[in-house]
RNA sequence: GGGGGUUUGCCCGAGUGGUUAAAGGGGGCGGACUGUAAAUCCGCUGGCUACGCCUACACAGGUUCAAAUCCUGUAGCCCCCA
């Protein structure tokens, strides 16, 4: 891909919201092989969907021929970004920073190239920050940043009006961001900084700072923020963020929620999140106009980023609890395949003996899987037809479950209505 | 400190001696429809192997054949006077 394909490529798929200068910046890539780098708060173990948007971005530089700098913040991580935030942040123990720097730096392994040519940088800026002293730091970097400027920074302001004040701590977090770039400059010869549009004051912070200290001329590109047509942000549900990390975020739920993203919100996402050419995105967006019906972006959306997150058997095995988890035909399992499936709903475990002679109740047997909260429940549950034993309805309340009834070995399931399942185990 | 009012099920809110497990609404849960959507429609919404029994209308006690409903006391909330 040539450099012009880059901004055409990023201009088309949206992902530039600002930038310091379109002309400059597009003279620069045009120039030859360019460093660009993106920061990261490492303020979990894992990444998630608002971080994956920003690690696209560096893969797309990265296969236009230049040069991409993952930088971890286990620097800056330390004092928290106080952009976009209405809060004051719970700073982290160092050990658990160094977790979550650890556990980020794995996951980026997937997204970019650390061979070849161009090969991807991945820094920590603690390397840097652990041995500058406060005195160093302050006549170094301090005395090229007016106040002035940094009162004038949207980021700043927002929480300077608002009641929870901001902490000299936070306040400092600019400078540091700052000098990131301006460090990255000097030894990598990095002069383009990219991230998300809450990043913008930090970005032209940098920028500014880099031609106080170094009479450089550097930029700065933003991409949109991922977020619903009604304005939350992306990635986020009612039980959580959604990682990328598979023991976090199981690949069947991962794959969920895309399939599950509203319509005005499914081209954005595809645009900005995967690598769908644009005639296809087109097609997409067409069968999205002529037919919502068929959720055709929806699901190759979900497609793409769960093979592309979790490989080809993230990708199948989600596809396969998907149509069973969706009333398909249970059929005769084993237990490891049901485990597989059904990783995500909760068991529970009872005397298999119980299934002997009359056999056990379902009515028993629907309170102990955790379904329901009494029998009165239950047995209204069945009257109402809510009920399925291993996808079929059951439709006698005093129906006695037997061995016959085992969906696996040991494994029975209950559903509730239509979404909410429970396994019963068996056990000897 | 004195006077008046109020307290109902997950929430709001009717009910002022018996047919009240308690109208109506919301929420929740099922079902139908559907796009694993929205809207809509229908049913259910205290417990118990259950045509019966038990527990429930702030709490404790009383009147009565019978109380959420009447009386007394206690507590919470609200208003008025000082």
């Amino acid at each position: 891909m040539s450099q012009t394909d880059l901004l055409a490529e990023l201009s088309w798929r949206g992902l530039i919201h600002q930038c310091t200068d379109q002309t400059g910046l597009s003279e620069l890539l045009a120039s030859g092989p360019q460093t660009v780098y993106i920061g990261f708060d490492p303020t979990a173990s894992s990444l998630h969907v608002g971080s994956m948007m920003q690690l696209m971005m560096l893969r797309r530089f990265q296969k236009a021929g230049h040069r991409p700098i993952a930088l971890v913040g286990g620097a800056t991580g330390m004092i928290g970004d106080p952009s976009g935030k209405s809060e004051e942040r719970n700073l982290l123990s160092a050990e658990q920073l160094q977790k979550n720097v650890d556990g980020v730096a794995q996951q980026m392994r997937q997204f970019l190239e650390f061979d070849g040519d161009q090969a991807a940088v991945l820094l920590n800026n603690y390397e840097w920050m652990q041995s500058y002293s406060y005195l160093d730091f302050l006549r170094d970097v301090g005395k090229s940043f007016p106040v002035g400027g940094m009162l004038g920074k949207e980021s700043v302001r927002a929480r300077l009006d608002s009641e929870t004040g901001l902490s000299y701590t936070e306040f400092s977090y600019m400078l540091l961001q700052a000098f990131d770039f301006v460090q990255l400059c000097r030894s990598h010869g990095c002069r383009i900084q990219a991230g998300g549009s809450d990043q913008w004051g930090n970005i032209t912070a940098g920028i500014d700072l880099a031609r106080r200290m170094l009479g450089e001329q550097v930029f700065g590109v933003t991409a949109p923020l991922l977020t619903t047509s009604d304005g939350r942000k992306m990635g986020k549900t009612e039980s959580g963020a959604i990682w990328l990390d598979p023991k976090r975020t199981s690949p069947y739920q991962f794959y969920q929620y895309w399939r599950n993203v509203e319509d005005a919100d499914v081209m954005r996402c595809i645009a900005y999140l995967t690598e769908i050419e644009k005639e296809e995105y087109e097609s997409l967006s067409e069968a999205t106009e002529s037919d919502p019906g068929r959720r055709t972006a929806q699901n190759r959306l979900a497609q793409w980023m769960t093979e592309f997150v979790h490989g080809s058997e993230g990708i199948s095995a989600a596809v396969r609890a998907s149509k069973i988890l969706f009333g398909g035909e249970i059929g005769s399992q084993t237990d490891e395949s049901l485990g597989e499936i059904f990783a995500d709903v909760p068991s529970s475990e009872v005397e298999r003996q119980l299934l002997n002679d009359d056999g056990y109740w379902v009515v028993e047997a629907l309170q102990a899987a955790g379904l329901v909260a009494s029998g009165g429940e239950a047995r209204r549950a069945i009257k109402e037809g809510g009920i399925y034993l291993n996808n079929e309805r059951v439709v006698d309340q005093q129906y006695r479950l037997g061995e016959k009834d085992l969906a696996s070995e040991t494994v029975m399931i209950f559903r509730k209505g239509k979404r909410n399942y429970a396994l019963l185990r068996f056990s000897v």
